[in-house]
DNA sequence: CCTTGACCTTCCTGTGACTGGAACCCTCAT
DNA sequence: ATGAGGGTTCCAGTCACAGGAAGGTCAAGG
């Protein structure tokens, strides 16, 4: 399989595949015409990465997650630490944006918009006393 | 005041107020020795800017803001306009983390984290049948 | 045989909003 | 004179790719 087929089945484009090979995540073969040839056992990966990337871990994470993966005799503590070490992160994330919306959404309805120059979202950005 | 003063007045780190030099959000004056110096209106464009930044604007948001915090005769359906696209984002980006959030939360929960090497979480990523 | 078009390759640059560090200058106190 | 603690510029790195240029390869059609 080319690199184009792997993009279609993996819904992964052939530039984020082609980085992946560069940072060591895959190891394709190369036919003798230099295009890269997958096998199975690399499409397999892409997909695994393509769901982990979709769940939000880092490249560094993936890495980590594929080892264990591959290793059978890995304990699911280890898989599981870095999945909750991950949660832990986008909880931080959802309560920074929840905050966010929060204080926006009320200066935002606050908010006349229309033609007059009076608001109170940049009074409150200006540091209104 | 030098840029350590500000720095420690607005709580933004010198290297950042630098940078918002360099793009030209801020112009403060320039000493014979080539310090900066800044004025009371430099400090409170700072101010400006660090409140929109931790609402998550992005620098260009941040200087469509300050353009329409200096007109006078802005109108304040402008101000919302860009504010509403902003809280869009954030909604979109919530969405996004709460999804990942539950998925993996239901992972993490499934997993027995101990020294066996079962594992949903593998499982699912692996593409579980 | 030639061309066309769809593939593929590598390499370089840019993204956003900074952060870290090197190498150097200025000022004041000891 | 020296040292500490400011300041300056400039360059590289971050993260996970995306865009694009320049060129090689392959199957089909004329």
């Amino acid at each position: 399989m080319n690199i184009g087929d792997v993009a279609s089945q993996t819904g992964l484009p052939a530039k984020t595949i082609r980085y992946y090979e560069d940072i060591s995540l895959i190891k394709p073969l190369r036919d003798d015409n230099g295009y890269r040839r997958f096998r199975e056992q690399d499409v397999h990966k892409l997909n695994f990465l393509g769901r982990a990337r979709a769940l939000g871990f880092t490249i560094e994470d993936c890495r980590t997650l594929m080892a264990l993966y591959e290793d059978e005799t890995r304990a699911s503590a280890d898989v599981k630490k870095v999945a909750r070490a991950h949660l832990a992160q986008i909880e931080a994330k959802i309560a920074d944006l929840n905050a966010m919306r929060d204080t926006l959404g009320h200066l935002i309805d606050a908010c006349a918009g229309d033609d007059r120059p009076d608001c109170p979202i940049l009074q409150d950005l200006g540091g209104k006393p």
